[in-house]
RNA sequence: CGGGCUGUAGCGCAGCCUGGUAGCGCACCUGCUUCGGGAGCAGGGGGUCGGAGGUUCGAAUCCUCUCAGCCCGACCA
């Protein structure tokens, strides 16, 4: 993209309302406007970051067997009375009234469609398991919104719920999602924490919520220090293979780390002194088994191998894909700006020309423009006629991780500039080198995409 | 939902107390110079002051109502 052509209204000011550093830069950068308290407008370089995000967890999900589909935002009250859940559910709920007087909702999560789908087509146990997402808005009218996408009323959330015949093969729905959670964090460049949760209300016994570790996170966190170590990388996952799943899920589980809803000073206490740590903690994400909760409430039922009608064990899981935006931007930014991981940046580099209008200077970005594109690879050319600090400052705000800068002193030697947003160091190349180099960077996150 | 506060140009703000017909910086447009970290000079365009009502010769400024947004707390993905 031609910078000249795209648009990217990137503030120089900071908007007054925004009080942390991601609601504060997606507001300069471009990404978002506010459209109402809690309500945003995702500007194309939002736009393309949450799709991005929102990439990851659909391969994620159907890597792990995991079946998507789309429920609609909007929904009948009647599954709600059905459920109990229309009176329970309070103010939080937006309603709404049709031109027939009818009562209907904007959903604020969606175990009551998803209920209703699973009895009116499944009704034996040979169908099972079975588990079906999708990614949706969703609108909960939260008392005070704030924080920018962090904690909105409308956001963009994928929730997924598993049906087994039985606890064991519930459980292990909850163990695939638990590796499937892991893997799509880590594309996304983060370290999200599972830790043991309170089920709220939602219910059921066994639930964790992914935390990522950030100053402005919501909840107080303690945890093992051995547990930001792990990592899950690129290794082979058979999601079929209960065992497998099971011993991941076992050794995430096994160092302390607890929210404060949970914590207990006891247990934490035999945590070595030296690896206990306490901080802030904001959840992008939470898995939980219910067990016969909602299908027994709904009648969701299977006939089992023994000619028994018995209700379903099911579970739901969700990631806020909307909040992850300003949870990443939260875990990783510095005084400039934005710094995105490869797995989820708006654009792979930006090419910065200091001499816009200089023949060489524009010759030779263009030549990387094309060469880039190529290569497969999705540059930003910021080919404004700009001076050079407003470019370097608009690119270290929008937060690319590379940029490859071009000028009349480094275009006499042959050379461009290749710099790492993250590090700040800078290098000098070859054209060429630096397309190998950003392609061969990006092979990798590419790969990571790629089914085992 | 309790407490506090703010709406004046695209953004950040001053003016309001002590009514007299709107101003600054950035951004934007034109020209010249500049050109490796948000340039300089000159010229220019844009707002009727969130909305409604009232007081007054006169209201951004005073009064009433209303809408919107923000902050702290409680709550929440």
């Amino acid at each position: 993209m031609r910078l000249s052509r795209y648009f990217m209204p990137v503030l120089k000011e900071t908007p007054a309302e925004a009080q942390i550093a991601s609601h504060r830069l997606m507001l300069r950068a471009g990404m978002i406007k506010q459209a109402g308290a809690g309500i945003y407008s995702w500007l194309p370089l939002g736009f393309k970051v949450l799709r991005k995000i929102e990439t990851i967890v659909h391969d994620e999900q159907q890597r792990a067997g995991h079946i998507p589909m789309l429920m609609p935002t909007v929904q009948s009250a009647e599954l709600w009375r059905e459920s109990g859940r229309y009176d329970d559910y309070g103010k939080e709920m937006l309603r709404i009234t049709d031109r027939h007087g009818r009562d209907m909702l904007y959903g604020p999560t969606n175990e009551e469609l998803i209920t209703d789908i699973f009895r009116s087509h499944v009704s034996s146990y040979r169908d099972l398991p079975l588990t079906l997402y999708h990614i949706q808005w969703k609108f909960r009218d939260e008392v005070r919104p704030r924080f920018g996408v962090m904690r909105g009323r409308e956001f963009y959330m994928k929730d997924g719920y598993n049906f087994d015949v039985d606890r064991d093969s519930a459980i292990h729905a909850y163990n695939r999602h638990m590796v499937s959670y892991l893997r799509s964090y880590e594309r996304m460049g983060l370290k999200a924490i599972p830790m043991r949760a309170a089920s709220g209300p939602i219910g059921g016994d066994d639930t964790h919520e992914f935390l990522v570790l950030a100053e402005t996170g919501e909840s107080e966190v303690f945890y093992d220090a051995a547990i930001t170590d792990l990592e899950l990388g690129t290794r082979a996952v058979d999601y079929d293979d209960r065992a497998q799943c099971e011993a991941i899920v076992r050794k995430w589980t096994a160092p302390y780390a607890r929210t404060d809803e949970t914590h207990d000073e006891a247990l934490f206490a035999q945590v070595p002194e030296a690896q206990r740590r306490s901080s802030r903690g904001i959840e992008v994400g939470q898995i939980f088994y219910f067990g016969t909760k909602y299908s027994e409430a709904m009648g969701a039922t299977v006939t089992n191998d023994e000619g028994q009608v018995v209700p379903v064990h099911m579970g739901s899981h969700g990631i806020g894909v909307s909040r992850l935006l300003g949870a990443i931007i939260e875990a990783s930014h510095d005084e400039k700006g934005i710094i995105w991981p490869e797995g989820v940046t708006p654009f792979d580099v930006g090419i910065v020309n200091l001499r816009q209008g200089d023949g060489d200077c524009d010759a030779a970005c263009e030549a990387l423009y094309g060469g880039l594109r190529a290569a497969g690879l999705d540059p930003l050319y910021d080919d404004r006629d700009e001076r050079a600090g407003a470019k370097f400052a608009s690119m270290d705000l929008i937060g690319l991780p590379w940029r490859i800068t071009v000028g009349p002193r480094g275009l006499k030697n042959g050379v461009v500039e290749l710099t790492s947003r993250r590090s700040g160091e800078s290098e000098e190349v070859s054209a060429e080198a630096a397309i190998a180099r950003i392609a061969e960077i990006y092979g990798q996150v590419r790969a990571a995409a790629m089914p085992s």
